[in-house]
DNA sequence: GCTAAGTCGTTGAATGCTCAATCAATATCA
DNA sequence: TGATATTGATTGAGCATTCAACGACTTAGC
C-alpha cells in the first residue's frame, strides 16, 4: 500500500529476467521430458525418490520428505499416494508419533530409481552442467545461494537504512509505458 | 542405447545442480504466489498478456502468441479460452488465413496488466533483480543465453571430435552408489 | 485440378499442483 | 486434569499443463 513510485526494471534487468525465465523454461522441460520418456516420472516425483533413497533406511516422515524435497505437505501426500500404487513407495505409521506416517522406499522404487539415474544425469549435463565452465558453475552455485538465502529471511520493507537496494542504481524513469515495464 | 559408462556428477556438480533447482523454485514460486495474490492470475499468464500488450494492434496468431510466450499451442489454446472468459482478450478470425485464430488483448486486459506490473516488479526485484550485484546479473546472463542456444540446437551425440563436454573434468568415479549420483 | 502432406488450432482425458477444510494426535498451560 | 492450541497428514475441489487425437484449412507435387 506504500505509495512509492514503482522501480521498472532497465533495458538489461528486463532482458536478464526474460533469459532467465526462457533458460530455466526449456532447460526444465528438457529434464522433464527425459525423464518422463526414460522413467514415466515427473521430475518432481524423481526428487522424491531421491530424497528417500538417501535418507537413513531410505524411509523419511512425510513432514520431512515435504522440507527435503521443498515442497508442500498436501504435494507429498498426493505424490506418495501415487508412487505407492506403483509400489514405489510403502507407508507405515511411526512408531513414535501416533499422527505420523513414514515413507519408505521399497526394493521396487529403488530399482527404478537407479534404472532412471543414468538418463536423467546425462540429461543434466546436457542441460546445463556440461553447458558452462567452472567459473561460470561457481557463479551460478554464488547466486543460487543468493536466492535461496534472501527466501529464507524475507525481511520486510525495512531492512536497514540501504535496505536490500543499495547495490542497485535506481532507474527512475517516471511512468514509463506499461508494454515495456511489465517484465514478463 | 549407447553403452558408455554413465558419467556421474562430481560433489560440486551436483550441489550447483541442486542449488540450482532449489533457488529456481523458491524465486518462482515467490513470484507466481505474489501475482496470484495481487492480480488473481498466474505467471504464466502474466506472460501471455505481457506479449500481447507488446505486439502491434495488441494482437497475435495463436501460434506466434505460442512462440513468443515458449510455450506450446495446446497451452495457450486453453489459458486463451479461460482468460477471454475474463474479459482481458477477444479473439477473432484471421483474415488472411481461414485456419488462423488472432487473440487480441481487450481495453480490460489492459487495464488488468497495467494494475498488476507495479507489484509484479517489485516482486521481480526482491526475488533476484536487487539481489545480485551487476556482474553477477551480468554473469547470469551469459549462463541464460548459453542454456537457450543449447536448445535451439540440440546437437546429436556426434557433435565434434570434443563434443560439448570438452570443458568439463570427467569424474569417472567407477558404479557409485545410485544414491549420490541421482542428483534429484 | 487433385491428391498427399503439412499446418493451425481446439478438444478431452490424464496427471500434477494448490488451496482450504478436515480429522486425529500431541503440546501447552492454567 | 481439562480446555485450547498446534502439529501431522490426508482429502477433495479447482485449476493448469501435457499428450494424443481430431477437424479444418492450406500448400506442394504431380
Amino acid at each position: 500500500m506504500s505509495t512509492s513510485e514503482t522501480r521498472w526494471l532497465t533495458a538489461g534487468e528486463q532482458q536478464a529476467w526474460r533469459e532467465f525465465i526462457t533458460a530455466c523454461q526449456t532447460m526444465f522441460s528438457a529434464v522433464d521430458a527425459q525423464l518422463q520418456q526414460g522413467a514415466g516420472i515427473s521430475h518432481g516425483y524423481y526428487e522424491i525418490l531421491v530424497r528417500l533413497s538417501e535418507a537413513p533406511g531410505r524411509a523419511l516422515r512425510m513432514s520431512q520428505l515435504a522440507e527435503a524435497s521443498t515442497s508442500s505437505k498436501s504435494r507429498v501426500s498426493h505424490a506418495v499416494a501415487r508412487l505407492e500404487e506403483r509400489g514405489w513407495i510403502r507407508r507405515t505409521d511411526c512408531p513414535t508419533d501416533r499422527r505420523g506416517q513414514v515413507a519408505q522406499l521399497t526394493d521396487e522404487g529403488f530399482a527404478a530409481l537407479a534404472a532412471a539415474a543414468p538418463g536423467h544425469v546425462a540429461q543434466v549435463r546436457r542441460s546445463l552442467i556440461d553447458l558452462l565452465t567452472p567459473e561460470q558453475l561457481g557463479q551460478l552455485r554464488e547466486i543460487s545461494l543468493t536466492i535461496i538465502a534472501a527466501a529464507d529471511q524475507p525481511r520486510g520493507p525495512a531492512a536497514g537504512i540501504l535496505g536490500c537496494n543499495a547495490l542497485t542504481e535506481t532507474s527512475s524513469q517516471g511512468s514509463r509505458e506499461p508494454e515495456r515495464a511489465a517484465t514478463s
